[in-house]
DNA sequence: CTTTTAACACCTAGGTGTAAAATT
DNA sequence: AATTTTACACCTAGGTGTTAAAAG
């Protein structure tokens, strides 16, 4: 089981000096290390047990543009709508991996190159030259089967691959309900099928890197 | 006008430093500076006047693994079967620009990594530390119809985005014909739609970089 | 009981040669 | 007349939620 994350990840970047060298990486870590249960009459997640994460190393997800100067970083906006979640512990293919029922925040990382390591070999974040952005909006749980209806509307109506379960009537009202609760524009929630997920809203600080739904 | 290039160009390699780091790119150079025209009745391929090509630089297309180890790249056959070909000079997206009707020969260039350059940005070869590769049977003559119908045969069979033309009934004596006239493995031909091609026989040196179809 | 897996129809996205039309 | 372009049907390849079956 693998899938795209959907909405993507996408952010604009400022403040790089323009000839030098970057990555930009994406990985997904743990909020807490709790495991959580979908409590449908009261439409809300709830602590359902513990979890232990720490010795556990996200997998690091390097934009396919990378490495590429900080002037052209700057002058698009950089999407992760590529990544690929499984929920697979044995994966081999490099994806994300997560664990299904826990709650998860994607990081970004802006990663000055370094002719003294490949990191597109080592697959790791460096000791030094890095820095990291998360954003308290695209947190998300993690499901294996939609516990949230307007998630699963949201995804119908905003994703491409999702077309074929649109329903040329009633759409509108609930997608535009979801528009009113979150104050970052549409797409509106990290998700994920296997690992289908319940956005919380927040307000991204003002920092070189800013984020949008994809 | 564009298209892929198959068969595609593949190959192995040995004697690189295992730890290095290592780009591969392929380019398409001119074999003379004639023109051609095909003469049907006498199967064959005959010069139809002067092409000066000498101002132009080849475009490069670099292996979408580079950089990559010399150990990863000897343990596997490197493919360039998503290299695609275009007539249109004026092409932007960074695709191999040809001119119908000329022949042409693949290159395969090893290039060890050097931190002084990016190689993925500046988009040619650097002075030093590259060693290239050819391969007389890859030859090819560029079309934007195809000439020759044991040409078309072999792409219907071997390409399987041509599934749609298979005659499950009287393809295969065309294409054993083929296979007896050259000394390489099907794929037997480059070739090119808006490029079609008629490849010349050949055998490979022994150099550290063999082909083979793809 | 809850959660996960697998097969499925239905999409997007894009690579084929064909044949007719357009260009030179 | 020779060559190139375009629209097209038919593929490959892969991303959706759904549903029923399987697993725990």
């Amino acid at each position: 089981a693998r899938r795209r994350m959907f909405p993507s990840v996408r952010v604009k970047v400022k403040g790089l000096e323009p000839l030098k060298q970057y990555y930009i990486a994406i990985d997904v870590v743990p909020v807490d290390s709790k495991r959580y249960r979908y409590v449908y009459h009261s439409s809300q997640w709830m602590v359902a047990g513990n979890t232990d994460h720490s010795c556990i190393t996200p997998r690091l997800y390097i934009h396919p543009d990378s490495p590429c100067s900080g002037e052209t970083w700057m002058r698009q906006i950089i999407s992760f709508d590529r990544v690929k979640l499984t929920n697979n512990e044995m994966d081999d293919k490099g994806h994300i991996i997560l664990q299904s029922m826990h709650k998860y925040k994607p990081r970004v990382h802006v990663i000055a190159q370094d002719s003294r390591f490949d990191l597109a070999q080592i697959q790791s974040l460096p000791a030094e030259g890095v820095q990291t952005f998360s954003f308290q909006e695209t947190e998300f749980t993690t499901v294996t089967a939609y516990q949230n209806q307007q998630i699963t509307k949201l995804k119908i109506d905003r994703n491409p691959f999702a077309k074929g379960f649109r329903d040329p009537g009633r759409n509108r009202g609930v997608l535009d309900g979801l528009l009113e609760t979150y104050p970052w524009r549409p797409p509106l929630a990290l998700d994920f099928k296997a690992f289908g997920a319940d956005s919380q809203g927040g307000s991204s600080s003002s920092s070189p890197v800013t984020s949008s739904g994809g």
